[in-house]
DNA sequence: GCGAGATGGTACCCATGGGTTCGATCTCGG
DNA sequence: CCGAGATCGAACCCATGGGTACCATCTCGC
């Protein structure tokens, strides 16, 4: 299926499919996969791929920021949807444990892009674990934690803990859920020593 | 500084002493890192690489199990320091907050190889990773927890998951102490709720 | 002192892969 | 209906890097 097969040849949404496409073989194949392969894959050229990003590491940063962008947001509703923040820090890792339990998992594509390319995904990885700490600091704080940041430090680390330690373990669900139960008592310790 | 340069010209040794330059090396600057690098750093001709370890592939797996080995040794002697459980536990995280603290700390090797070339590397971290919460179930059992293994699954995530955000962190020292700090909290409820 | 094995150094082979170029084709706005 | 821009496909260039071959040299045991 050519990115332009009597499709409407647009500039946009030839760029947006090959960064989905990228974001996808990427993940499952890691950064060393040929744009040669991507275009097959894609259907697109070299040319065009080269057209739109610049350089493979031009592409490698497209993938990285949108990756980021997308789980900052998704995440940003899963923290909206719930009334109190003991329900929103649940729902969050309720999400957490059904992704680490899907058969294709394979961490976190921003810190193994970071592994892989520090050069490039080093910084985004510092940028998207802050902005993940703010968000977990945001529920932490509405919590009335006596230490928001700290928890928020905390939290992030269960969950990164979680994603990192879930790629090679047998059974990743139980791993899941174990830096759920931790994380939901470190946010009822944290709660209980303060005011409500 | 040739490996065998009015020295002893023994193939152990010589052994030892590309494989220590590799576990180096590849840390610090991923496994990409050529051979012909590794060669000019060790003063070692690219024969004799190929001769001790067969290829690029066996080369890299030899460090990782090696630095499996060494870690998990650390570990168990650090777990074996104190005199209760509590204490070992607490000398255990306070070697990571110090390693976290290291200005050119890179992240877990053996977690990052797996990244790099999950081929080689992934199976490897499964078994460190199964070593290790065999390690800290022992712990947790002496403790007296109520749920040895669910604790020292909680620890491990802990422990990775500080790894793992420690390194793009601007503050590394700080994770790792909040990642100490909810150990011994879980470890306390973990131990406050069953019996002594 | 002498032969076997280990080593360094170098040159080499070749597959891989990033990036470029060019011509043919297609779509779309004017 | 026509030109501008986007695209494909394929050929091409070239640097990189894994792996091999060869030779001189060195060490060590006999």
């Amino acid at each position: 299926m050519p990115v332009a097969a009597g499709e409407s040849l647009d500039p946009a949404r030839t760029r947006a499919t090959i960064l989905a496409a990228a974001e996808d073989l990427f993940y499952r194949g890691g950064l060393g996969l040929p744009v040669k392969e991507l275009c097959a894959a894609v259907g697109a050229s070299k040319e065009t791929v080269y057209r739109h990003f610049g350089s493979k590491d031009g592409l490698i940063q497209a993938v990285v920021v949108s990756r980021s962008d997308r789980v900052i947001g998704k995440l940003t509703a899963a923290a909206e949807a719930g009334a109190d923040p003991a329900a929103r820090l649940a729902a969050i890792f309720a999400d957490l444990v059904d992704w680490l339990a899907e058969p294709d998992y394979l961490g976190c594509a921003i810190l193994n892009a970071a592994t892989e390319r520090s050069d490039i995904a080093g910084p985004l990885a510092t940028t998207h674990l802050g902005r993940y700490h703010r968000l977990l600091t945001g529920i932490a704080r509405d919590a009335g934690a006596a230490d928001p940041t700290g928890l928020a430090r905390q939290l992030l680390i269960l969950i990164e803990g979680a994603i990192a330690v879930a790629r090679h373990d047998p059974d990743p669900r139980a791993t899941g859920l174990s830096a759920k139960d931790a994380a939901l008592a470190l946010l009822r310790a944290s709660t209980e020593s303060s005011g409500t």
